[in-house]
DNA sequence: AAAAAAC
């Protein structure tokens, strides 16, 4: 490459890129000049209606690669009801309502009608933005079907598709739902589709529903970025080990630790280390998938917002959400699959800046250990001696006050799912903001019952009822859950559940009053 | 040894 050909190309700017003024004047008022890889490759290509490949990682800009041509191409015409113009289709509901975010910044000089579908909250909210008429409709796959299979939505006016994330959506198990909708989105339409990864399964796919597609391919980012520091922390197995090592490293790095993320493999483990935190004062959050809507939303929120210093979490937070300025990671747990501990740790150290992480590793996380070791490329530092030098705890697991025999695995959870007030006498909770956020979390009647919960449409009741029947043995067994939910899991659940009536709980924070924190109130409006 | 996504 020439030295004029680097400058013509360092010299690129939004302006340069075929986006209307109107688009780009939202663009500068965001604070943006220069565009990223990806959004430089695609864009000039989407403006003028062509098929996109977009091959590239989360973090790279790939969301106004795609939102910024969309408003331009949108900017004429209106929608009819229930047939939205574009779709976007997002493998989780953080995901979708983060890009419903970008269209509404990017979006600002237009008046686009925005419908968001996604599980976990009221139809009757959303029926009625379709019944508008959507210039852009940005959803999960699951609930966009469910209103289609209502009748509620027309995809024969789709003139814009957007697949995001479609490897992930193949781990999820969404491609045949993909394929199905792709069937019922007419052949003139222009498809922007994106992937960080191109197993054959996704070729396959491209092949089938991409015309003459440009594919644009932004480097792999370096699997583990140069500015992340990795450590791993060597602790006994037990549950109690882990957490301590835990809160000695968040001490630790206390001074340094602007915020955080602390990943767990598994839900159960989200709840309890969440609990756990709380209880020994530190402001934490909890995210993953078996929380009510609201609740997620909330601690995103407030996470993202500096409300919550900590955010436990699954690996639904590992991927694609957009949480800018993570100083560290904790890995908890060593991730089962190694891509995970890439994503994981890539929440820090974006955009060029410095990022910790530490990963806790117990004498049995030591294939799982050797399979990062070789995915990354390199060897992980300890960071204060290695497993050799490891004293595990006696006792029998975590609950050591608890009588010899009984410890099967659900009663062991016995302590975090029994109420607070209960507890309330041998450890004051020193965290209002993480005590108010508890309450959203493990209890979560939604106090303004999402709608179809109080009153179902005919099919819906049909259905729900098929469910009961089958449930009909146990008593306790909600209504929505087909599957009896093992004794450990329901430490996530509602306890309440159908006992409590909605007037007692009538802002969804019980006993907290007027300390309800702006972003649990901001949040709530789902 | 997992998580996610419709009800």
């Amino acid at each position: 490459m020439s030295a004029d050909d680097q400058n013509a190309q360092e010299a690129v700017t939004f302006a340069d890129l075929g986006l209307s003024p109107k688009v780009l004047a939202a663009v500068t008022d965001a604070g943006y000049t220069t565009p990223t890889p990806i959004q430089a490759g695609a864009i000039p290509h989407a403006v003028q209606g062509k098929d996109v490949l977009g091959i590239a990682q989360t973090g790279t800009g790939k969301t106004a690669a795609f939102v910024l041509p969309m408003i331009t191409r949108i900017e004429k015409g209106r929608a009819r009801a229930r047939m939205p113009r574009t779709l976007i289709l997002e493998p989780t509901r953080e995901l979708a309502a983060q890009v419903e975010e970008n269209f509404i910044k990017y979006g600002k000089n237009h008046r686009l009608n925005i419908a968001l579908l996604i599980g976990g909250v009221s139809f009757d909210e959303q029926e009625k933005k379709l019944e508008r008429g959507a210039d852009v409709l940005i959803a999960t796959p699951g609930r966009m079907l469910d209103h289609f299979e209502r009748g509620k939505l027309l995809l024969t006016g789709v003139e814009i598709l957007v697949i995001d994330e479609a490897d992930r959506m193949l781990d999820m198990g969404f491609i045949p739902d993909i394929e199905r909708i792709c069937k019922l989105i007419p052949f003139t339409r222009q498809t922007l589709f994106f992937s960080a990864t191109m197993p054959p399964e996704i070729t396959k796919l491209t092949e089938q529903f991409l015309q003459a597609p440009v594919r644009v391919e932004v480097s792999k980012a370096a699997s583990t970025g140069v500015n992340i520091t990795q450590r791993l922390v060597k602790s006994g197995n037990k549950g109690w080990d882990k957490r301590e090592a835990l809160r000695n490293l968040m001490r630790e790095e206390d001074a340094t630790l602007k915020n955080a993320i602390i990943f767990c493999n598994r839900k159960v483990d989200v709840s309890e280390l969440f609990r756990s935190l709380v209880r020994h004062g530190f402001d934490a959050g909890a995210l993953h998938g078996d929380m009510d809507q609201r609740a997620r939303m909330a601690m995103l929120a407030g996470f993202r917002d500096g409300k919550l210093r900590y955010l436990v979490a699954s690996d639904v937070a590992a991927r694609g959400l957009d949480i800018p300025d993570v100083s560290h990671v904790f890995n908890f747990d060593v991730p089962i699959h190694a891509e995970d501990y890439v994503h994981r740790i890539g929440r820090t150290g974006r955009a060029g800046r410095l990022g910790k992480s530490f990963t806790i590793v117990t004498k049995s996380d030591a294939k799982y250990l050797d399979a990062i070791e070789k995915v990354t490329g390199n060897k992980i530092e300890w960071h204060d001696g290695d497993l050799s030098t490891v004293v595990q705890s006696e006792g029998e697991d975590d609950a050591p006050r608890r009588g010899r025999g009984a410890p099967k695995r659900g009663s062991r959870k016995e302590e975090s799912g029994r109420p607070r007030r209960a507890r309330a006498s041998e450890k004051p909770i020193r965290n209002p903001v993480a005590d108010v956020v508890e309450e959203a979390v493990m209890q979560h009647p939604a106090p303004t019952a999402p709608a179809e919960t109080q009153s179902p449409p005919p099919a819906q009741k049909v259905r729900r009822e098929e469910i009961r029947s089958q449930n009909a043995r146990r008593k306790d067994a909600p209504v929505e859950r087909p599957e009896p939910r093992p004794a450990e899991e329901r430490a996530t659940a509602n306890t309440h559940r159908g006992r409590r009536k909605p007037d007692d709980m009538a802002d969804g924070t019980v006993g907290f009053g007027d300390d309800m924190p702006d972003f649990m109130k901001v949040a709530v409006k789902v």
